[in-house]
RNA sequence: CGGGAUGUGGCGCAGUUUGGCCUAGCGCGCUUGCCUUGGGAGCAAGAGGGCGGGGGUUCGAAUCCCCCCAUCCCGACCA
């Protein structure tokens, strides 16, 4: 086993050693991704698109759920579009790639690649809507978006991503509220069940807001390092668009009115999320609902006893897939324990591993990613253990998640000096920082402070903290609201 | 976008200081054959690069000079 790891190290950097470049080897080796040959940009290889799509359909499925259908906006948006909502300009237009020429030519106006589509969906809402019998109008799209960030992380922050975008119209502040917080309960949901990754929902505040809404709200996990990444952001954007571009509709009443709308969205950074909060020395390590394969099998044996291990393993294979699950055979040259590596690395949940002994017996063994531990299990009843199992694994992903955020997570904290202590405690012992609980008077000038003191930003204000602080951690006057702060993504 | 580092077969690296022993070497991987299979097997024979890109200096450049590009790390800006 000693070997066993040292051969692994080689190729992976260890979490402790560097956990920036743990991610970057982790996520090459599980071949998730490759560089593309623009800045900033990344090609999603087929196991890490499949991780997309399964995250895709376990949103979609919901969204349709609640009423949602999907449309299909164009990419490029004309520059005065951008114009017609002060603050949304003012927040995207650094990050904005153009469409200038077309076969030498300038274009009359300049063509913006969408960061985000509120301005072209707000002029088709215009058209649409005319009187309260067109509302609600709840459209998501799937598309790519560019923002062309001064630093890229692959999945976490490239200049071309992936992402869902749902924008909602509708009669009422009330109702639009209701849509806001119904769609961030959707991203709550879908990220602890089915990525298995525990997060806080909670406010943004006003300098950590989405560029032109009235209010932003988060999902926010904590990564391995003790960093933060949102993973999920949903806004009501009150009329500022309706204002920007003429949305009305005649009410009951026969008044002209703004439409109230509200936008969400999440993106392909989950993947990275996922990655950095369940993966470990070894690779990845995928939850179950989410894995594109849930069970590898591989045969082991001599060649001599071969045939009743390959038929055994078919039989087993074959119940395995009729029950629904997601399980393949690894029949590679290779050496068992090359392959056993290899999956590890690649984070299937199960391996299960048939030799002529367990063909002798009549049981398979069934190795965990999560704990690693072996189960020998009567070939009888494993497709019931099986499911079983993977149930326990998904469920055990998410508690150790909770755990290791519980460990990082401070509630003490009540001033600048002892944030500062306690940073600097962390750089000496395992570099993990974690959350800080912390009072806030809501004054921008400390946020600012904070920030330029620690390197620790606002993350949310959480919907339920768990404990009410008193006084901000900044100036020491009564507090407004509690926060979590840390570094993030 | 600022500071630092790096860029040599698929991957990891040596060679760069002091140009010529390099039409480039090593480990892993790859191909073929034999052999082997319960935690990264062994032997043998092979294939594969002109040194991130473009200019320049020189009789001669992976090595020196200039420009550009990309990636990583650290900061400022963000899903």
């Amino acid at each position: 086993m000693e070997d066993n790891n040292l051969s692994i190290s080689k190729e992976i950097t260890p979490q402790s050693e560097n956990f920036s470049r743990w991610y970057l080897d982790t996520i090459r080796k599980a071949d998730l991704m490759d560089y593309a040959p623009v800045r900033g940009c990344i090609v999603f290889k087929p196991e890490g698109f499949e991780l997309w799509e399964r995250i895709q359909a376990a949103m979609d499925k919901r969204f349709k759920e609640t009423g949602h259908r999907n449309a299909y906006f164009p990419m490029l948006i004309p520059e005065s579009f951008f114009q017609k909502e002060k603050e949304h300009v003012e927040g995207f237009s650094p990050e904005l790639p153009w469409v200038t020429e077309v076969s030498g030519e300038k274009l009359e106006e300049r063509l913006g690649l969408r960061p985000t589509s509120e301005t072209v969906i707000g002029h088709m809402y215009s058209k649409w809507i005319n009187s309260y019998r067109d509302l609600p109008v709840l459209i998501n799209q799937w598309a790519n978006a560019f923002r062309w960030e001064k630093r890229t992380v692959p999945f976490l922050r490239t200049s071309e991503f992936l992402w869902q975008e749902g924008h909602t119209a509708h009669v009422c502040e009330e109702e639009a509220r209701q849509e806001t917080m119904r769609m961030l309960e959707i991203y709550r949901e879908v990220v602890e069940s089915e990525l298995a990754i525990p997060v806080w929902t909670g406010k943004k505040t006003p300098a950590e807001r989405f560029a032109g809404a009235v209010d932003t709200y988060s999902i926010e996990a904590m990564m391995k390092d003790g960093k933060a990444v949102q993973a999920g952001t949903s806004h009501y954007l009150g009329d500022k668009f309706a204002k920007g571009f003429e949305i009305k509709f005649l009410d009951r009443d026969n008044q002209l009115k703004y439409v109230h709308t509200t936008s969400w969205g999440s993106s392909t950074r989950l993947i990275g999320a996922m990655v950095m909060v369940h993966g470990d020395d070894k690779g990845l390590a995928l939850p179950p609902r989410i894995s594109p394969t849930q069970v590898v099998m591989i045969p082991v044996g001599p060649q001599n006893k071969r045939a009743a291990v390959l038929a055994k393993t078919d039989e087993v294979f074959l119940s395995l897939k009729e029950a629904g699950l997601r399980v393949r055979t690894d029949l590679r040259e290779e050496t068992p324990g090359w392959k056993f590596n290899e999956w590890e690395m690649r984070g299937v949940p199960v391996r299960i591993e048939i030799g002529p002994r367990d063909v002798e017996k009549g049981q398979v063994v069934a190795a965990r990613r999560d704990t690693g531990e072996k189960i020998f299990v009567p070939i009888g009843g494993a497709v019931v253990f099986i499911k079983g199992l993977l149930d326990e694994i998904q469920n055990n992903m998410y508690q150790k998640a909770l755990a290791f955020r519980a460990e990082h997570s401070y509630t003490h904290i009540d001033t600048l000096a002892e944030l500062k202590t306690h940073i600097a405690g962390a750089e000496q012992g395992d570099g993990i920082a974690g959350w800080v609980l912390a009072g806030w008077c809501g004054s921008d000038d400390c946020e600012k402070n904070i920030k330029e003191e620690t390197g620790f930003t606002t993350r949310n204000i959480p919907f339920l903290p768990p404990v009410g602080k008193e006084i901000c951690v900044c100036c020491g006057h009564k507090s407004e609201h509690t926060v979590w702060l840390s570094r993030s993504y």
